[in-house]
DNA sequence: CCCAGCACGC
DNA sequence: GACGTACGTGCTGGGT
């Protein structure tokens, strides 16, 4: 075990790790006494100065403290450092205590120190196009600034460490948060190949196609006017086009011209397919297509995503500058994004993905005898709970009772109503009620389940998944129906979801581990919720998928199996 | 600069 | 009478 600690922070260039010249280092090692070393711009220098802490950086006997570590570890690993040790960070563990809360080093330190930290903002102006740089202030004005981050960070990791034990993450944070904070770093720094090309064929033809839509859209109206503002699309289909009676409206008055509403409305006018189409592909073009190539790294050549850890109620990774998470996959054009997302060149896309995790996770935490009972078989959950609801043998279930049994056990992790679904599967209430009446004989459990989460809610005030992971559920004794209604779907859904989401965290870690002591030079490149992906040198083909496999399903042992498909191919669409 | 509305993913 | 299935990020418009 450790007894030595290194707080540390670093002064960059940029808010973005991989663009990140150093500007200066903090340290800490005890608290209330802090240092600061500025570093020259002048790249040969600025290595000279960091060797001199290379020793200390790359100590496995020294626990590493941090604010935000991730970034201070790709920072360093642009100048030849590989931070080594024990982490422990300030963010993640605040963020596991009180997950909705803001995990931001100036607010933790008025909560915990009692301590108003000098703001960045009193350094180099408020954001915006006339903020300075770090690299153009002196270090006489930056090192007051800059040690203090270390020190408050040392501080409140002496605080937060009791807080950890008290509310019962200390597994969570040293087992699962902390050994995935250097995966994450690698995926990140390695980056995403892009075809830019095809997107650019892709992106001709796109906007070809949206000209002509948008000259029939106005011809339509008789006039021109801005498609992309729902108020003036609302104004043209309901106000001069009168194309339904009474219109739906939201909270603000406006009509609602949602791809849900317009979808019903597709027969009343030709108008509105033109308008649905004319918005995805706006979409389609805006964030990905003709966005995405301008976000590949000069330097790198790759897209480089950032992993948050720190931001979702439940346990989820979030993806963002750019979301890589939410990359279209569903109609033609989405496709063609996807296939611009390509391996290392020479390599193979390998996609590994959970089967039905959340439902798996939900027959364990409800120990619902039949649900178990269809997952062991290896039988077609969504078939087989139509078999049971619909009273017939699974091979004689049709198409349709198939889709709406699927719809109830989605809706059901995420607490659906009886309207909710009657409204998603268009049946009546009564219809819905049936349905979800016979789901609940069928799997009694599971219905349970749902109870004991809401009262453990309601005594405890909070729900928990499998790991221990907390949500807080505040509003679960709310007077106002629909809040406490959000707070029970919470109940229901927060440990679901939760629990997926440390089981593939912990096969993360175990992969990542794999490949290092198995000498794998292929790398893990995405993770999207419940789906891995990599970039995989062909002579690796079959050792990667059997520890990707083995690892993923692995990664903890329920009363279900878990069950990972997988592929490979030349881009992200072939291997999925 | 912020919010609403919308659309993409799981 | 309103509400009504979880979790995210990012774009544009429109008002401040």
């Amino acid at each position: 075990m450790t007894n030595e600690i290194l707080s540390l922070d670093t002064e960059t260039t940029s808010t973005s790790a991989i663009d990140a010249e150093l500007v200066g280092l903090s340290f800490a090692v005890k608290e209330f006494e802090a240092f600061y070393v500025p570093i020259p711009a002048e790249r040969e220098k600025a290595l000279q100065i960091v060797n001199i802490f290379k020793p200390a950086y790359e100590d496995p006997k020294i626990l590493k403290v941090g604010q935000n570590l991730k970034y201070d570890l790709e920072v360093l690993r642009n100048y030849n450092i590989q931070l080594q040790g024990p982490l422990w960070d300030t963010m993640i563990a605040h963020y596991l205590i009180q997950p909705e809360l803001r995990h931001n080093m100036d607010f933790m330190a008025e909560v915990y120190l009692n301590y108003k930290t000098i703001h960045i903002d009193e350094l180099i102006g408020p954001r915006g196009k006339n903020q300075r740089s770090m690299r153009d202030l002196s270090p006489t004005l930056v090192y007051e600034y800059a040690a203090e981050d270390a020190d408050v960070t040392l501080r409140l990791k002496n605080k937060l460490e009791p807080e950890l034990k008290k509310f019962e993450c200390e597994d969570l944070f040293y087992q699962i948060e902390m050994p995935l904070m250097p995966v994450l770093a690698e995926m990140e720094m390695s980056g995403v190949c892009l075809d830019t090309e095809s997107l650019k064929e892709t992106s001709t033809i796109l906007t070809n196609r949206l000209k002509d839509i948008e000259h029939h859209i106005y011809e339509q109206a008789g006039h021109s006017f801005n498609i992309a503002s729902p108020k003036q699309v609302g104004a043209v289909l309901f106000d001069e086009l009168k194309i339904v009676e009474k219109a739906k409206k939201t909270k603000t008055g406006q009509y609602v011209t949602s791809e849900e509403v317009l979808q019903q409305l597709k027969n009343k006018h030709e108008i509105v397919a033109d308008i649905l189409e004319y918005r995805g592909l706006t979409k389609l073009l805006g964030t990905y297509i003709d966005t995405l190539p301008q976000l590949v790294n000069p330097r790198t050549g790759h897209i480089h995503t950032s992993f948050n850890q720190t931001v979702t109620a439940t346990g989820r990774l979030s993806s963002s500058d750019p979301n890589l998470q939410n990359i279209p996959i569903r109609g033609e054009d989405g496709k063609e994004i996807r296939k611009a997302f390509v391996p290392e060149p020479g390599c193979l896309f390998f996609s590994a993905d959970y089967s039905q995790i959340e439902l798996r996770v939900m027959a364990h935490l409800s120990n619902d005898q039949e649900m178990i009972r269809v997952f062991n078989e290896g039988k077609d959950l969504h078939a087989a709970t139509a078999a049971n609801i619909y009273k017939k043998p699974i091979e004689k279930v049709t198409r349709d009772e198939r889709t709406k049994s699927k719809r109830a056990n989605f809706g059901i992790i995420y607490g659906i109503t009886v309207f909710g679904l009657a409204e998603r599967l268009s049946i009546s209430r009564d219809e819905a009620k049936q349905l979800i009446d016979g789901y609940f004989t069928t799997f009694p459990e599971v219905h349970d389940y749902m109870e004991k989460a809401k009262q453990t809610a309601r005594q405890k005030g909070y729900v928990t998944t499998l790991y221990g992971r907390r949500r807080y559920l505040p509003d679960i004794n709310s007077q106002n129906a629909t809040v406490r209604g959000f707070a029970e779907r919470n109940a229901i859904n927060a440990p679901i979801q939760g629990t997926a989401a440390d089981i593939i965290k912990v096969a993360m870690i175990r992969i990542h581990n794999r490949f290092k002591a198995e000498g794998i030079r292929s790398k893990m490149i995405l993770q999207v919720h419940d789906e891995l992906n990599f970039s995989v040198y062909p002579e690796e083909q079959g050792r990667v998928e059997a520890i990707v496999l083995e690892e993923m399903q692995n990664a903890i042992s329920l009363k279900v199996p878990l069950v990972a498909d997988s592929g490979f191919g030349k881009n992200w669409l072939e291997a999925h």
